[in-house]
DNA sequence: ACGGATGTTCGCGC
DNA sequence: CGCGCGAACATCCG
């Protein structure tokens, strides 16, 4: 989402969107098409800000915000005048060279719609930012303290921690050589600065591959991740399976050998990679 | 053919 | 209120 924000910034910034289209009711939310269109049209970006998975779009005072979010399939993609759209373009932004900025989503389970109050509220009621300073080991290990939760829900519970999916949970649990299942008020204070350092090193990585390709997950490349998607596969550190299991209905990974399911006895912290 | 998939939300039950 | 679960969204991929 942050590789998105700094697309978006780049294409739109100040730059007026001369028209909009946007089939989908569910991309747009309640509003109607002819709403949503003619509120967006004419409009001239301000600014471009993330919090967690979601953008807000600022178009000045009088106009209302647009909050943007990709959800499992989505990506803005930016397509120069004449050349074909994606095929799963759910909304369109043509700016007046001819250019447009595309919500491509396979799954329709993207957003972008006008903001309203309730979603203002939504935004608003996001937990901390994990790459800001002030997500630190001892308020990561406070919030810690407060629930009885498995940590791998914990991690991906937006309330608490915004920004974290399926995939950067299991990756930053193995950095931290915590289980999945442990529950989260378990977790020592070397544990809780240890996964706190290893939430903040899972995504930057994750920036800095988006940053380096254009990958989109890992789209007809290799698998870039440590345990996500490798069950079954030797674990990176000591070769043992990586172990699949399913919470929250989401697909867990994680390294039976290396995220024991009880606190490590002694205080000595695994080797970071 | 079937199962699974980067996310969020909602309704229901405890 | 908190939490867990299943469903829904829609479509592709292995």
């Amino acid at each position: 989402m942050e590789i998105a924000r700094e697309s978006l910034e780049t294409w739109l910034l100040g730059r007026t969107i001369d028209t909009v289209r946007a089939p989908d009711s569910r991309i747009r939310g309640a509003v109607s098409r002819q709403k949503f269109e003619t509120e967006l049209r004419g409009s001239r970006t301000q600014s471009v800000e993330r919090r967690g998975k979601f953008l807000v779009l600022g178009f000045g005072e009088s106009r209302p915000r647009v909050l943007a979010h990709l959800g499992m399939t989505g990506k803005f993609v930016y397509v120069p005048a004449d050349e074909p759209l994606p095929r799963f373009t759910r909304l369109e932004l043509r700016l007046s060279d001819g250019a447009r900025v595309v919500l491509d989503d396979r799954r329709r389970l993207g957003q972008f719609r006008l903001l309203d109050e309730r979603e203002q509220r939504r935004v608003d009621s996001l937990g901390i930012e994990p790459l800001s300073s002030a997500f630190t080991h001892s308020y990561l290990h406070t919030l810690l303290r407060s629930s009885h939760r498995a940590i791998k829900l914990f991690l991906m519970d937006q309330k608490k921690i915004a920004g974290i999916g399926n995939i950067q949970a299991a990756e930053a649990l193995f950095l931290a050589g915590v289980h999945p299942s442990r529950t989260a008020r378990s977790l020592s204070g070397d544990e809780a600065r240890l996964l706190t350092r290893s939430v903040k090193k899972a995504l930057r990585a994750e920036i800095r591959r988006y940053r380096s390709r254009r990958a989109y997950l890992y789209e007809g490349a290799l698998n870039p991740f440590l345990v996500y998607g490798r069950a079954g596969e030797p674990c990176p550190r000591c070769d043992r399976r990586i172990r699949r299991v399913v919470q929250g209905g989401r697909t867990s990974y994680y390294c039976a050998t290396c995220q024991p399911g009880q606190p490590r006895k002694s205080g000595q912290p695994r080797k970071k990679r």
